[in-house]
DNA sequence: GGGCCATGTCATCAGTTGGTGACTTCTAGG
DNA sequence: CCTAGAAGTCACCAACTGATGACATGGCCC
């Protein structure tokens, strides 16, 4: 029998790798301390060192985990802009979704995370959506929604839409799904 | 006679001003240390405290001072977006045409700078595209540009152009223009 | 020359950070 | 019951950060 809670170990490396990814994402990498993951996961700091070797460790980890673009390159090929362009100016920045581009964009300044980053977002952004996208100009086309795909989170992360209302941002959604779909169907 | 170097406050909060600037760029807010601002200056760290109240203040003045959008806006209106895409996808990463969008991306993730930056980008960038593009739709085009413009610019900090080859960035560069003159002419 | 303020230097503080090792406590196996 | 080791707790360290106030020094005006 599963004991309830403490000693856990397994739990234990998961609370503290959940309430990581979640700090990561809303603060980043630099802004995020030891000491407040842990207090989130509900242990003790000393146990993220124990457990992942350190805090670049833990974000490695994290990078790991988080969802990336699959969801996207799933569904149906022809409302891939929209979808995309949906989540990116329309819906709320739900963190399940965004948690990838979020982690990256606000730890992409850090040089602890930088090489992490470049890594994971390789393996579990760039690498799939070039395969997906196929063709010769697969890597330039990536580079292109990547572009779109950054450069819209990263308007909403800093100016947290306070410059465009719903119709505005129903019309960004609109231009942002054509270009996308215009980088998908190419050629550039 | 102007004193050569010494005991020569302007001189000295300009190179403060300057050494800060391109730090900022480079490193982005939180990794940069006032010592280090001060020592590329060759001036005394607690004189940046005593000349700009400090490094907050300090961040807020060098936005002031970044070279900004209106460079871009001076040009040729139909060559816009081939100006624009050869900055962002061709010539090298010079810090001066790069400087407020580098010192914006990197610093973005720190709560201290976010809000000199949000001020200060709107004014020295977005209220100014907004203007020069005109028209009932010129916020959502603006921040469509604004979308392409900063996606392109962190692409090229996270992956340092690993990815891409000439030929590539070339295409890439091409791709850029079309869609950024799509924006600028409109309607979207 | 002498006083005086602007300018620059220095030592140091208080806070925060990530990390470590000794300690306690719980649980499993005998 | 008792030991051994895993799991968790705690106190503490060393490094770094931004900032400050006391102090030294230079140059200008009277």
């Amino acid at each position: 029998m599963t004991p309830a809670r403490t000693r856990n170990a397994a739990a234990t490396r998961t609370a503290i790798l959940e309430a990581a990814r979640k700090r990561f994402a809303h603060e980043g990498y630099d802004q995020t301390g030891v000491r407040e993951i842990a207090s989130d996961a509900g242990v003790d700091a000393a146990l993220i060192s124990r457990y992942f070797g350190g805090k670049e460790e833990l974000f490695s980890e994290v990078l790991s985990c988080a969802p990336n673009i699959a969801e996207f390159l799933d569904g149906d090929r022809d409302s891939f802009g929209e979808r995309v362009a949906q989540m990116l100016a329309v819906e709320p920045m739900r963190e399940e979704k965004f948690e990838l581009f979020l982690i990256m964009l606000r730890s992409a300044s850090s040089p602890k995370a930088a090489e992490a980053i470049r890594r994971h977002s390789h393996d579990a952004f760039y690498q799939p959506l070039e395969t997906w996208l196929g063709g010769d100009d697969a890597a330039v086309r990536a580079r292109l929604l990547s572009c779109v795909m950054m450069g819209a989170t990263m308007n909403r992360v800093i100016y947290e839409d306070y410059l465009l209302d719903g119709q505005q941002r129903q019309e960004l959604c609109e231009a942002l799904a054509r270009t996308l779909d215009n980088y998908v169907s190419g050629p550039v």
